[in-house]
Parts: structure tokens; sequence; C-alpha cells
DNA sequence: GCAGGTGGTGCATTTTTTGCACCGCATCGG
DNA sequence: CCGATGCGGTGCAAAAAATGCACCACCTGC
């Protein structure tokens, strides 16, 4: 849609910081970009940059103008979804920023089972933490967002809700293994790996271990959760995950047990949407396929 | 705003139902019209008009073009009054979908209050029947309606609720003047003037007399409630009318009665919005103004 | 105080849009 | 049956808008 290119512009320029670095980025001279900037200004009637020594910053006037222009663009991918739609073309595109834990089983099972029966739709899966997935939400960046224990924002509008208990991962012949269930003293007191604080799985950690005047002391920690999972299968340590995130390999190389509930509440693996937008169709639909997939995904281990 | 210029003329279009007409509309030739539509048409990727023999008309995907520029045109003007918001300027529009009921006392008072304190806020009040207000909401031509028994249309977001009791409106020497409460019988017996059917007012009244096997039989019907009130003195027939749109003159020469609520239950004065919105901040709280004036106000008589 | 960066501007050039004339087509009325 | 009429669409030249280039004034840091 070319008429929004001003728009475009305006972004441009508020990520560069610079209307002349925005130039080079858009492939348009200096000079005809700041007269767009500056006619659009007075179009709206404000100004959307503050001009600095250095180069120019959006001002609040400019963030709300940014914020239109997402939705905008939101709701015109929408509307043009829904008209592919009804000329019977199940065409479209889902966006969706998720938890790691999602990328090795669950997430490449529902998009393509969802592809398969709507080829024409194609995804962008992004993985983000808890925080930067809501962020994405705001933006309209991403559609859909499906994290471990988000951390509540006001923008996150909640689709649904799966509980997963943190379970432990480790090598079959690992002495804890013995046991069906474990305790959470237990798991400190052995050498283990653990996810670095942005994550959700750590975050539970660290608190229920707060609680009982412990300390997670990892001895490898990582952003990496599939780091994790073959780690341990080197080294006699233990590691955390949930458990959609896992899978018995069948070989009984490795194996995962819950951690008790008494020690360790489970954590909530949410389905999210931005407050009050309406998602395009394929969104929507692939939305709907995931929580009802996930009402059937075991909590506890699989 | 220039660059939605083009949803201007589709608009255009879609009232005109033929490009040449529009095209006088707006002044411009047929010509770029048309070619207009044409490359927005094949920018978006369908074709938004069925081309008829005698014209054009809005297809599925036009209307919901249409929609969407109607929604961003919205959310733009919201966004314009929040950026005059943050340089202190109060400014903003107002425009209210309202029952006639409203228009003698309540909105007139408080539409002054608030531009008291508001002076660079400026107002449109459009007179619609409960059907066409929630029309008027969907296609974003008004920000409110504050209308008297809406018929609940699913894009119909309720602010606020107050009760009504339909009462009975004569001079003062008519015979049931001396009644403090009236019985519906005792209306029906008297000869009456009732609003047409489209109105609330007449569809409670039609609703309690079809229950008790009558039927309202006026002497004349109008679609003007002030022709009504003023009716009343010419002739000793009683009228109907809600409190809201009543008030003592002072000089004895009209009295109002409640019809007793075992005939004919109070009836609804909505405060609504279009469902989902983002209603412009001047708007917004002016709704809440009226929220609270409307609470404060007596739902049986004056 | 100079070098390198910024946003802004006058003017010629290029690109886009518009107006005019005209086409093919469907409908309607005699 | 056949013009008359009104419709959407198109080729081409004119008008209008956007762009690129050269350049200015300005600030900052070295």
């Amino acid at each position: 849609m070319r008429y929004l290119q001003t728009f475009r512009l305006i972004e441009a320029v508020a990520r560069a910081g610079s209307m002349r670095k925005a130039a080079q980025d858009m492939n348009i001279t200096a000079s005809a970009l700041n007269r767009r900037i500056n006619r659009f200004e007075d179009e709206f009637g404000a100004e959307l940059f503050e001009r600095l020594a250095g180069g120019v910053r959006l001002n609040p006037a400019g963030e709300l103008v940014l914020h239109h222009y997402r939705a905008t663009l939101s709701d015109l991918s929408r509307v043009q979804g829904q008209v592919a739609d009804l000329s019977g073309e199940r065409r479209g595109h889902v966006s969706i920023a998720c938890s790691q834990a999602l990328l090795p089983y669950f997430l490449p099972r529902q998009i393509a089972r969802y592809r398969a029966e709507h080829r024409g739709v194609t995804f962008s899966v992004n993985v983000r933490d808890r925080a930067q997935a809501e962020q994405e939400l705001a933006t309209y960046s991403s559609d859909l967002a499906l994290v471990f224990e988000p951390v509540y924002l006001v923008d996150f509008e909640v689709v649904h809700v799966a509980p997963q208990a943190v379970n432990v991962v480790m090598r079959a012949d690992h002495p804890l293994a013995r046991k069906p269930e474990l305790r959470l003293r237990d798991c400190l007191d052995t050498p283990h790996v653990a996810p670095s604080a942005k994550f959700g799985v750590r975050h539970l950690l660290d608190f229920a271990a707060r609680r009982g005047t412990r300390r997670v002391s990892p001895v490898v920690e990582t952003e990496s959760f599939e780091l994790i999972r073959h780690y341990v299968l080197h080294e006699g340590v233990i590691g955390f995950q949930i458990p959609i995130g896992l899978r018995d390999p069948g070989d009984g190389s490795i194996v995962f047990r819950p951690i008790s509930e008494r020690d360790l509440p489970p954590g909530n693996l949410i389905l999210g949407q931005m407050r009050g937008r309406t998602l395009p169709v394929a969104s929507a639909r692939f939305a709907m396929q995931l929580s009802t997939a996930l009402k059937d995904y075991p909590g506890e281990m699989r």
C-alpha cells in the first residue's frame, strides 16, 4: 500500500534516530525524506520528533502516531486476509512470539497440522523471552504470544492458560532418576544446569528456592534450553525444563521427573494476544487450534 | 490528511453508486477517479466494486475496506485529540446520537457544563431513533449514543443504564391529574397522543397494551415529542414521555404522572459506544460526565 | 577553529496525477 | 430495431507533485 509510505518513513526515522540515516535505509534522499516528514507534521498539526543536535527522536505525539500506524497496518492486513478468505483462498500470515520450550516439538507439529489444511497460510516464529514477547504484541510485531510465565503487562489479553510443572531432566543413570517425583532440595543439592534469569522456569526456581532460604547455583547457566537438554547427556548433572519442551527419545538415554508441587507449584504457559485487537482470520483460527491442542496436552510429563 | 484521499474517493463512489457522479461530488474528473480506484484495487489485490450496467456497487471486500477506513479515521482523530491534549489544549470534538427526549433539558445542560470547563471542545448532536443510533455507532459517525430502549445490536457496548418510567403528560385540569399514579387502562381509555412505532416509549406501550389485550389508539401520532408536549395544552388529551424529557414549567399549566409499574416496567435509557472502540479523550470524558449525571437523575419524575 | 555530523531550503528534473477526448458496451424508449 | 443516453475504461498531453542535487546554517567534539 503505497499511501502509507509516509508512515513507513516516519518509522524508519524513529528507528534510525536520524533523517539522513533513515534516508539511506529507505533508498531516498535526505532532502525528500525531510520534506515528507515536515509536510506530514504540518498536515497533522504537531511535530512528531524532537530535533536534537545529533539527530531526531520521537516525541510523545510521534509515539502516538507511530502506534496508530502500526494498528492501522495490522487492521489492514487483517482486512486483506478476510478478503482473500471470502474469495475462498484461505491465505494469510500468522506471526507468533514464543518461548523456547515450544520450539522442538509443540509448535512445529501444530504449524504443520495447520498448514496441512491451509497451504496458503505462512508463519513467522519469533523466539522471545517473556518480557520481549509482550512488547512484541504491543507493537503489532506478532499476532500471538505463547509464553511461559509472562510478566502480565496491561496490553496482554489471555486467550488460554496451560499449567506446566517444572521438570528435572537428566541422564537415565543419574541417582535421582530412581524417584518418580523429586523434591526441590534434592535438586539444589545436586550439580545443576539452569536457564538464565529472564526465563520463566528460572524465575519459578529462584522464587521457590528463596522461600526455602536456598539459592539456585547452576554449574552452567545458559539462554538455550536446547543446550541444557544436550548437556545433561555429557555430565551427570540435572537440568530444568517444562514438559511441553520434552519428549522421551525412546532410547532410554534421558529421563525427566516432575518436581513436587509442594515445593514448586506449576507455572503457566499462556497464549495471549494484544488486548482488544481483532486478529486476522488465519491467526484467530490458529489461536483456536493452539487452545484445543494445549487443553489436551499433558501438564505433567509425556 | 491527504494520504487518505483514495479512501475518501472510495467512500464517495460507494455513496453515489456511480463513478461519474462521485467524480462530480469530489470535484474531479471521472477519468482520474476511475484510475485511482483501479490502481487501489490493483495494489490491494481485489476488486472493491461490482461493475453493473448502471454504475457500481460495493462488494463484500469493498465493505470491509470501507469499514477499515472508517475505523482508521476514527483512530486517527482520536490520536489527534490526544496529541492536542498533551500540548495542554483540551481540544476535541464529541459527536453523539441521541433520542429526542434528551434534547430539551438534559443534553443542553450537560453540553454547556462540559464546555464551561473545556472551551476548545465542540459537539455535534444527531437526533436518531433507537435503530439508527446503533447504526450511527457502527459506521463511526457518532462516538456516543444515548437512546431510550435501543434494539441491542452486537456492536453496541453499554456504558451506562438509567431506568426511566414512562410518564403521562397532560394539562393540569385533566381528570387523571388528580391521581398520583396512573393505571395503563385509564390511559388507554382516555384520548391520547403517542409517538410512532419506532420510538422506545411507544414500543413499551404497545407491548404492555398487548399483554392486557388492549391496543394503543392515539388520536394524534407523531415523530415529535415536542409536538406531544405542546399538543396536550390545546386539547384535553394525554401524552406519553419519559421524565428526562420533562420539566415542570412552574406555572402549573402542565403536570406529569408515572404509569404504575404493575402495568409498565421502567424502560432503560442507555448510554453506549461502539464495541471495543477506543474513544477520543473528549468523548470519553463526556461519557463519564453523562454517566454520573444520569446516576443522579431522577428516574421517576422531576 | 576545523572537521564531520545534523536538519532545512532553492531550483531544476523526474515522476505521478489529472483533464480531455474518445472507445466499447449495456440499457431504455420510441 | 435503432439511436440516445449513461456507464466504466484508456491514450495522450498538460499540470502538479515529489525528488535529487547543491548548498546553507547550525551544533558538537576534538
